[in-house]
DNA sequence: TCATTTCTGGAACGTTCGTTTCAAAATGTC
DNA sequence: GACATTTTGAAACGAACGTTCCAGAAATGA
């Protein structure tokens, strides 16, 4: 039997994906990637191929995770709308501490240009709206929101904002506007479609 | 007198936006943008400086329209709650076309590496929550929207929803999901924070 | 110890990058 | 036509790009 490999693949992923989520597709050289995976150059084409498909195995791995991420917080024990809040507010903390959304950057920078990469990112786009209007029909089961709120739209709604907070908090990081915004957006759930007619 | 200059700069900027709207700042070659605006790779450095200065320039001109733009579309006579659905839906239907936002496109890739472009885009972002506060607040003047939400909130909201669909739209460039989106998002305006207590 | 496979470091590939430079051509005023 | 200025095309710069290749060191099982 042959020497095993010295490296966990996942871990390199990992490394890969702060690196992307750093410094974008085009703004991260090969060499970044080499010194922030610690593996060589060569063990680096061996192992993932080009470039493009690092970023792509990269990019399926956070969104396979985030999603599941996103779905196990808001299931559980508890209210739903509170879940769906703090869900909410745990993004608006890690976004004020810098970090951004690995789905959202990949979406605007490179979906234009890669099926793969739109492809990657409208399942996690169709995930996080799923697991989102999951939260929604369990609300309603518990009474926090009114029957005439639709669940698909609000799970759209929803991801909507979401990816809208990790674009403003690039601009604004801050939690109180973080905080104002997300408050907005839980309010139009406890409403319904014509609340007065 | 000298040769006159044979191009208009703002002519020149278009241009160059959309070349960086297609394939952002690390996607554009110069080569790309000598054959986008049709001016000599000389004349290009002449008048405009290095790439970066380029895009800054053609981002603030972007910045500075695009604002007005929605402004405008906002203030005006009729019901301010039908012109906000209308500026939100010509939005959609722009996204539909495939037309990208230089605002959130620079936001993403580039306002964490670029203290200049993070400062026009910031300028873009508080400028669109003004116009959309303005908008909310002309609205409550006529009885469209309940005294109890706070127009700056409502600006701040309104604004991520708006860049949200600019992301949502480069994965799902449909109006039927866009309009939803829309929808729900209007829906929390028409009602304020606690609307049965 | 040997065979087998992996990892490594570095060199090298041709391309493309952003930028600079310059002489010639073009276009205006006087 | 003379002059001033701008535009142009092309060449050239070094640097960095993604990718390939290979000899050798390292590590395992037989």
């Amino acid at each position: 039997m042959p020497r095993p490999k010295e490296f966990d693949p996942e871990e390199v992923l990992d490394r890969a994906t702060r690196q992307f989520l750093s410094t974008g597709y085009e703004g991260t050289s090969v060499q970044d990637l080499v010194e922030a995976t610690g593996l060589s150059r060569s063990s680096l084409y061996e192992s993932f191929g080009c470039k493009h498909e690092l970023y792509l195995a990269a990019l399926d791995r956070y969104r396979e995770r985030e999603v599941a991420r996103i779905a196990d917080q808001l299931t559980g024990e508890g209210s739903p709308l509170t879940r769906l809040r703090m869900v909410l507010e745990h993004t608006a903390a890690a976004c004020e501490e810098g970090e951004g959304c690995f789905l959202v950057d990949a979406t605007v920078e490179r979906a234009r240009h890669s099926e793969d990469t739109e492809r990657c990112a409208a399942a996690g786009l169709r995930g996080m709206e799923e697991a989102f209007a999951g939260a929604v029909q369990r609300a309603q089961e518990e009474d926090e929101v009114p029957a005439s709120v639709a669940p698909a739209s609000a799970g759209r709604f929803l991801a909507n904002a979401y990816r809208g907070l990790h674009v403003t908090a690039k601009l604004q990081p801050n939690r109180a506007a973080l905080d104002d915004i997300i408050d907005t957006t839980l309010v139009a759930l406890q409403s319904g479609p014509d609340p007065v007619p």
